[in-house]
RNA sequence: GCCGGAGUGGCGAAAUGGUAUACGCAGAGGACUUAAAAUCCUUCGGCCGCAAGGUCAUGCGGGUUCGAGUCCCGCCUCCGGCACCA
């Protein structure tokens, strides 16, 4: 049995004085503005770039380090290798909880704002993260927002931004708009009166102007996760198909009435016009009105359309709400039949989508199929499937037939098979005849800024009663945001109330006018940070383009999941106006991107694993675990955890392991100060360094700092043993050591550089150069082949490493095992994979 | 419903089509200690066997291959995104 050096030798710690090493150096770091990046003087540009947090009340949880700690251990291992990236860091600042800390505590939004900030990049200092804070911004302050309002008025002069009357959540009992995220299960947040829907006069960006160009941009996005570029695809939705113009009979008869408007639907199944048996259109169709005009119980379908209107989008458009509707009593033509069909008015169909209005075909849609059911109404059947029933009729249809059948009674395209052919032959048809043309519709919908809150960029917007809306002109920037301003939280926004910032003058006439009192929503802020850190004190411009066409677009991009269509997507299209605006050579603002997956862990509250949060009530402090076993342990936990894409559950227990770890390694290094050891020159941890050296790049390189950490703990095994069994050189110990602080530097910051500086290095670990590897020292003389047969392990044999097929082959049929199992049989081939093993394959 | 992702020991997990279970946690046994903590050593998928060894096992069922956790086909379960989008 062993006996360790430790008992006996009362002089070694066994663990380390994390608090004081850590402090050290985080102090060290900071004085010497280790991460400060010269922007103009730079040689090697390589910018990345950890998406920037909100300053919220809570203290940061280990959860949100995990994005922090990979973005650090990133930026180390880059600039080993000679990168001195750029990593900025800087505040989300604007937003909803501000505000309702102010109502709920009377304090302002800008100390509280500015008291979190303070606590959170104390937080940052602790996990010993090294950011450049000299380009630190915040969203909040009029020197960033102003830029926002410059942007704004840019994007208006353009036409990319505009005001239209839309439908928004409100809140009838606190008298104010809801953002989407503030309607929990149709009901307002805060008081739980039901939502409803109203139209107001809102400013939007013309995001889907660009819906073809964010689609296509995704196909050379090949540093992004596919599962993003996936979700971004489906979010912009784009359907290809066909517009339909629908003449509107008189009466019921099968003449078009002269005097009114034809009625054009969307729909992706053009082929299945025969089919049209009504049309539906959306009651909040501004046609809707005109159609019912004289119908005899007008005021009753005013006061239905009134209702559905006012129905939650919750309620609507959830999958269990049942379809309701009203006939206008008016008939619209079916172009391809002549026939006239009912027009309808139904909750079922969507105002913001197509055109709002539909032709309904029952036989072959299981929406349409459902609400002919309910309302008795005709069902005609186009594509005839397979083993129809002669003479039955469309009435008799269980399911609808979507992609199958041959057509039938549908002139001129009898005998026609459902597919794209058929779709462009009925295009074609529709051209020709006048009635519709091929059309491509999205899911997108136009960017809503608006918000009727007060923690946010001020539009910069003032409406005279001569001249209408007018922009503020650029000199006058930035509106400020007023401060003097009561939080109640009874009434609308805030803003509202504050003569001194509503009461203006219009800049066109210098009449009296009023400024718009809505806020920006808050992703405008985020949608171009990244390009004003690169000009992050520069009052005379939003950024300069020298510059960003230098440093942009960031390299690579770390952050939450969760971000990957809203906040993604409005970069990407905030990029693209940009570009045309001639201020950035390029389309797409981060060439790379990294989603690292969420920590979990169980929650008492609902006796699940859940994503680690403070509603949820399962989260563990940094503060508490830094205070006892020190950051380089919670860096190494967080690594090692599992892949930093996929999500982790944090356990209490297995912490411990990694604080073993940095122990045993800080043991080592006491050891070899102490003790050096006196060995034989054995190559074996000389081969395990190089292989070491090789493995933990390798992972580094693509991610995987969970495998890198293991290969650095069986390093660290390998020298402990060595020490112990005196196996080594001196010479290869310390030469493995050294390796293995450069190696563990990323993961372990503060514990290496004490380590390394204890060993009379001069130079500090984080400027070293990387360490390198032979591939021919990784080698070994004699190895270890497995022998299969019949592709099942049957024998180890050691053989030299260079040995041929040949000689593998005679050394395999020599073993005794082997020839055991091989029972006699003939060898019909053997297969050798080098290296690793033999397969004896017999003839049976 | 549609589109993704994932299912491997008691647990977190590892594995370019080539030795399944590396590394760590927990457990068991031991050393040191008056004792505990800490540290160190040994052991640790199931079944059969004193052992050598055999055999089964990567959600389930098939297939391709000399060889499958990995590739193909069909299912099951869980997680995520979208969802009355015509």
């Amino acid at each position: 049995m062993r006996r360790t050096d430790e008992a006996t030798n009362p002089t070694i710690q066994l663990h380390y004085d994390h608090k004081s090493i850590e402090k050290k150096w985080q102090d060290r770091w900071e004085k010497q503005r280790t991460a400060e990046v010269d922007l103009r003087h730079s040689q090697r540009k390589y910018y990345m770039l950890m998406m920037f947090p909100y300053p919220s009340g809570d203290r940061l949880h280990v959860g949100h380090g995990r994005n922090y700690i990979l973005g650090d251990a990133l930026y180390r291992y880059l600039r080993m290798h000679g990168k001195r990236a750029l990593n900025p860091m800087g505040w989300d600042a604007f937003g909803l909880p501000a505000e309702n800390a102010a109502i709920a505590r009377g304090v302002h939004p800008t100390p509280w704002t500015f008291g979190n900030i303070k606590v959170m990049k104390e937080q940052f200092r602790r996990w010993g993260i090294l950011y450049d804070w000299s380009k630190e911004i915040a969203s909040c302050t009029p020197e960033y927002y102003r830029w926002n309002q410059w942007l704004f008025l840019k994007m208006l002069e353009k036409g990319i931004a505009y005001k239209k009357r839309a439908p928004v959540n409100w809140c009838p009992s606190c008298n104010t708009v809801l953002a989407n995220e503030q309607v929990v299960d149709g009901a307002c947040e805060r008081c739980g009166t039901a939502v409803v829907q109203r139209d107001l006069e809102q400013w939007f960006f013309r995001i889907t102007d660009y819906a073809d160009r964010l689609l296509a941009g995704l196909d050379g996005l090949d540093g992004w996760p596919e599962k993003v570029k996936l979700m971004q695809r489906n979010w912009i939705g784009r359907s290809e198909g066909a517009e339909i113009d629908f003449a509107i009979a008189k009466g019921d008869t099968r003449e078009a009435d002269p005097v009114e408007a034809k009625i054009t639907v969307f729909t992706t199944r053009p082929d299945t016009l025969h089919g049209a048996t009504f049309l539906v259109l959306a009651p909040e169709n501004p046609r809707a009105i005109e159609l019912i005009a004289e119908h005899p119980e007008r005021a009753a379908l005013e006061d239905w359309i009134d209702k559905v209107r006012n129905t939650p989008r919750i309620e609507r458009e959830g999958d269990s709400s049942a379809k309701e509707g009203r006939p206008t009593g008016r008939y619209a033509i079916n172009p391809a039949t002549g026939a006239p069909i009912p027009i309808w008015l139904a909750n079922y169909v969507l105002p913001g989508y197509g055109t709002g209005a539909i032709m309904a075909v029952p036989a072959h849609d299981a929406r349409d199929l459902a609400f002919a059911r309910q309302e008795k109404l005709p069902i005609r059947l186009v594509y005839v499937p397979e083993n129809w029933p002669v003479g039955s009729s469309g009435d008799s249809l269980e399911e609808p037939v979507l992609d199958q059948g041959v057509m039938r009674d549908a002139p001129p395209f009898d005998g026609a098979e459902a597919g794209p052919e058929t779709i462009q032959r009925f295009i074609a048809w529709f051209e020709e005849m006048g009635v519709g043309r091929a059309k491509v519709s999205y899911r997108l919908r136009d960017w809503l800024i608006s918000r009727q809150r007060y923690w946010g960029t001020p539009i910069p917007i003032v409406y005279c009663e001569e001249h209408g809306a007018q922009p503020v002109p650029e000199k006058d920037l930035p509106v400020v945001l007023p401060v003097d301003v009561e939080f109640t939280g009874r009434e609308g926004n805030p803003l509202g109330r504050v003569a001194s910032f509503v009461e203006t003058t219009c800049p066109k006439c210098g009449g009296p006018a009023r400024r718009e009192t809505d806020t920006m929503d808050t992703f405008v802020d985020s949608s171009w940070y990244y390009l004003r850190f690169l000009s992050a004190h520069d009052s005379t411009k939003i950024f300069d383009p020298a510059i960003a066409a230098k440093w942009a677009p960031v390299d690579q991009y770390i952050g939450g999941i969760e971000h990957a269509i809203l906040h993604l997507l409005y970069a990407r299209f905030v990029c693209r106006v940009l570009h045309d605006f001639g201020m950035v050579p390029f389309e797409e603002p981060f060439t790379n991107l990294f989603n690292q997956g969420m920590i979990t862990r169980f929650s008492e509250k609902s006796g699940r694993i859940e994503k680690m949060s403070k509603s949820r009530g399962n989260t563990v402090s940094p503060d508490d675990l830094i205070e006892q076993m020190g950051a380089d342990t919670e860096r190494v936990y967080t690594l090692f955890i599992g892949p930093p894409d996929k999500e982790a559950e944090w356990s209490d227990e297995a912490v411990s392991g990694a604080h073993r770890f940095l122990s045993r390694v800080w043991r080592i290094g006491q050891r070899l100060n102490e003790a050096p050891p006196i060995g034989p020159a054995d190559g074996e941890l000389e081969r395990q360094r190089h292989a070491t050296i090789q493995r933990v790049t390798q992972c580094m390189e693509r991610f995987a700092y969970n495998t890198a950490v293991a290969a650095l703990m069986e390093l660290t095994n390998a020298l402990t043993r060595a020490l112990e069994e005196k196996t080594a050189s001196r010479f290869a110990c310390e030469a493995a050591f050294d390796s293995l602080l450069q190696l563990l530097h990323p993961m372990a910051p503060h514990l290496t550089e004490e380590l390394w500086e204890q060993r009379d290095h001069i130079e500090s670990l984080l400027d070293t150069s990387w360490p390198e590897y032979d591939e021919a020292k990784i080698r070994r003389a004699r190895i270890e082949l497995v022998v299969q047969v019949d592709g099942k392990l049957r024998d180890r044999i050691e053989i030299d490493a260079d040995a041929d097929e040949r000689q593998v082959r005679a050394a395999a049929l020599a073993s005794e095992k082997v020839q055991e199992h091989m029972g006699g049989r003939e060898l019909a081939k053997a297969v050798v994979v080098p290296g690793r093993l033999i397969n004896l394959v017999t003839r049976r």
